[in-house]
RNA sequence: CGGGGCGUAGCGCAGUCUGGUAGCGCAUCUGCUUUGGGAGCAGAGGGUCGCGUGUUCGAAUCACGCCGCCCCGACCA
C-alpha cells in the first residue's frame, strides 16, 4: 500500500499546490504555525536546515572579507525619518514598542498608560538606520574604508499575508551593511555578494537561479540599485531568494555617513545592503519537494545519512544495533561537501518501515535499512531519496559496507548535482522567449489559460524591452498586473539584441524576464 | 483591508440543510500474532464540535457578533 502526503502536488488541480507545500512543510517537521499570528515555529529538523544553511553561508561571507557584528532589536523611530523613501517603503509594515510596563487592572494585566516611551521604538524590519548610525560614528578617514559588517538576525514586517517560510512577520536571515569610498568599489561589492548567493543558491542548495538586475519599480527603498537571484519553482511561479543593493550615497546623506579623502576633503561614503532569509527553506522545499515529501540537498541535510536499524524483539537485534553504530561511526569519519559527513543511527522504538518512511518524508537523502542478515554478511542495503521509487517499488540498493563507507561521498555528491540537474532542466525548459508581443504574452498567461483545466505548465518569458522608466514604466507595471504578473529582473547574461520592446514597440535595449511571483 | 471558501481528536474528513447529548480512516497506547520492506487481529485512550451571546425543554446543527486558517486581490524577502 502506498501513502504518502495527504496532497499530490502532481494532481490535475492546480489550486493542491499550496495546500501540498504545507503539508511537506508539516509532514517533514520543518515547522509550524504559532500562537502568534503570521509567525512560525521551527521545528528541530527545519532550524537544522537553516544551521547548515547559515554555516555554509557565513562561511562564504567570511571569505569574501565581512565581519559578523550584532546591532540592537530595537531602532528610534526618528533613525526611519531620515531617508524619505526607505520609510515610505515600510513604515506601513512596521511593529511598534510604544510603552516599557504592564499593570494589573481589575485581575487583568493592560498597558500602563503612564508608560509611554518618549520616543517609540520600531522593531526592526532591516537595519540600514541603526547600522548607519554606528557607521557614521565609526568611519572618520578613507583608511577605515571598505566596512564590510555581517548581522544574523531575526526581523519583523506586520505582513497582511503569511505562508511558513515563505512570508511571515517574524523572519531569520543575514544582512550585509557596507561603506566605501567611491562608487566603483561599492557596485563592486554589489555583484561581488549577487555572485555569492548565486553561487551559494545553485552549489548549496542545488537551486538554479536567474541573477539579474530589478527594475526602478522593484527596487529597495533608498536603493539605486537593487539586484536578484529569482529561482523557478514547481508550480512555475518565481520566487525572489536573495537580494543585493546599492545605495549610493542616499543612506550616507541620511545619516551622516563621511570620510576624509587623501586630500583631507569629507565625502559622503556609497554603502550596500545584502540579504537572504528563512524564505530559502520554502524555496528548497518548492525546488525539491516530490510526493512523498522533501527531498534535501545533502549539502544542507541535518543528517545526509541516517542508518534505520531492522528491530524484532531477538536476540540478534544486538547485533544489528552494533553494525549500525559500527557503519554510523565510520561515514561520521568521513568527509563529505569538504566537512565531517552527517550520519545518524535511529534507535527510536518504531517500526522499521515507520522510520523508513518518516525520513523518506523528511528528506534524508541516503535512507539505510539494516537487518540481522546484513549485520551477518556486512552488507548495506541503502535508498536514494533522489531516486526513490522504481514504478511502484522502492529502488533499494546493496553494497558491501567497506564500499558503501568509501562510496558515500560520491553518491551524496551525485544526488546533490541529480537534484541540481532536474531543477536545471526545469528552468532551462520553462523560460519562452519566443513571445513578440503583449498580445501573446496575454494569450500565454491569460485568465482564458487559467480556466483551462489541463492547462499546461507555464514557467517564465524573456523578452525583449526598451528599459521604459517613471509613468512609462508604472504602465507597463500596471498591465501586467491585470495577468498576475510582474517583471522579475533583467538577467545580468543577455542574449541577442532582440527587436522591439514587447510593451512600448520602441527599439529594445535588454531583455527582461516576466512571471508570476511569489 | 476587500471578494470567496473553511474551522468537528495529532492528520484527513463525515455529521449541519431537516436541533435529540459525536463518528469514520490514518496516527497514538495495550495485548497477541507477524517480521527485509508504509503488517494482521482484538481492545483502549484522546474532542469545552474555533470563541461568545442569543433562541430552545434540548444547539456541532438555528440567529447574531467576534477570532483564526486557506485561496484570490492590494503589499512584500
Amino acid at each position: 500500500m502506498q501513502r504518502a502526503l495527504s496532497v499530490s502536488r502532481m494532481s490535475g488541480n492546480r489550486s493542491t499546490f499550496p495546500e501540498w507545500y504545507q503539508a511537506v512543510v508539516r509532514e517533514a517537521e520543518l515547522a509550524e504555525t504559532s500562537p502568534v499570528r503570521g509567525c512560525m515555529i521551527i521545528k528541530p529538523w527545519g532550524y537544522g536546515i537553516w544551521e547548515e544553511l547559515q554555516r555554509d553561508l557565513d562561511r562564504r561571507i567570511k571569505e569574501t572579507g565581512h565581519q559578523n557584528a550584532y546591532f540592537p532589536l530595537f531602532i528610534p523611530l526618528s533613525f526611519f525619518a531620515k531617508e524619505a523613501a526607505h520609510v515610505e517603503g515600510f513604515a506601513k509594515e512596521m511593529a511598534v514598542v510604544t510603552h516599557h510596563r504592564l499593570k494589573a487592572l481589575g485581575g487583568e494585566l493592560v498597558v500602563d498608560p503612564d508608560a509611554a516611551l518618549e520616543e517609540p521604538l520600531v522593531v526592526r524590519p532591516t537595519s540600514e538606520t541603526i547600522i548607519g548610525d554606528a557607521f557614521q560614528r565609526w568611519i572618520k578617514s578613507y583608511r577605515d574604508l571598505p566596512l564590510l559588517i555581517n548581522q544574523w538576525a531575526n526581523v519583523v514586517r506586520w505582513e497582511m499575508r503569511t505562508r511558513l517560510f515563505l512570508r511571515t512577520s517574524e523572519f531569520l536571515w543575514q544582512e550585509g551593511h557596507t561603506a566605501h569610498a567611491d562608487v566603483a568599489d561599492a557596485r563592486a561589492e554589489t555583484m561581488r555578494m549577487l555572485e555569492v548567493y548565486r553561487d551559494f543558491a545553485e552549489t548549496t542548495l542545488a537551486m538554479p537561479v536567474v541573477a539579474g538586475e530589478k527594475p526602478e519599480n522593484e527596487r529597495f527603498p533608498g536603493a539605486v540599485a537593487t539586484y536578484s537571484i529569482e529561482a523557478m519553482m514547481q508550480d512555475g511561479k518565481a520566487l525572489q531568494a536573495g537580494t543585493s543593493h546599492y545605495l549610493g550615497q542616499n543612506f550616507a546623506r541620511a545619516q551622516n555617513i563621511r570620510f576624509q579623502d587623501a586630500k583631507g576633503e569629507l565625502e559622503y561614503c556609497h554603502t550596500t545592503s545584502w540579504g537572504v532569509s528563512t524564505r530559502l527553506i520554502g524555496g528548497v522545499v518548492m525546488t525539491h519537494g516530490d510526493d512523498d515529501g522533501l527531498r534535501l540537498p545533502p549539502a544542507i541535510a541535518p543528517r545526509q545519512v541516517v542508518i534505520c536499524p531492522i528491530l524484532r524483539d531477538k536476540p540478534e537485534d544486538a547485533e544489528v544495533l552494533a553494525y549500525g553504530e559500527s557503519l554510523a561511526k565510520a561515514l561520521n569519519g568521513q568527509t563529505a561537501f569538504g566537512e565531517r559527513m552527517r550520519a545518524l543511527l535511529d534507535t527510536r522504538a518504531m517500526r522499521s518501515a515507520d522510520k523508513r518512511w518518516d525520513w523518506v518524508r523528511r528528506g534524508a537523502p541516503i535512507i539505510v535499512e539494516a537487518g540481522p542478515r546484513d549485520a551477518a554478511s556486512g552488507q548495506v542495503v541503502f535508498l536514494r531519496r533522489d531516486a526513490l521509487r522504481d514504478g511502484d517499488k522502492v529502488a533499494s540498493q546493496a553494497m558491501a559496507q567497506h564500499a558503501f563507507i568509501a562510496e558515500a561521498p560520491r553518491i551524496l555528491a551525485d544526488i546533490q548535482s541529480a537534484l541540481y540537474a532536474e531543477a536545471k532542466a526545469r528552468l532551462d525548459d520553462n523560460i519562452r522567449s519566443d513571445i513578440r508581443s503583449f498580445e501573446a504574452l496575454a494569450d500565454y498567461f491569460g485568465a482564458a489559460a487559467d480556466e483551462d483545466e489541463g492547462a499546461p505548465f507555464r514557467g517564465w518569458v524573456r523578452a525583449p524591452w526598451s528599459r521604459p522608466t517613471g509613468a512609462a514604466l508604472e504602465a507597463v507595471d500596471a498591465r501586467l498586473k491585470g495577468l498576475k504578473l510582474s517583471l522579475r529582473n533583467i538577467p545580468l547574461e543577455q542574449g541577442g539584441p532582440g527587436g522591439d520592446c514587447l510593451f512600448t514597440g520602441a527599439p529594445a535595449v535588454e531583455e527582461v524576464l516576466i512571471g508570476r511571483a511569489y
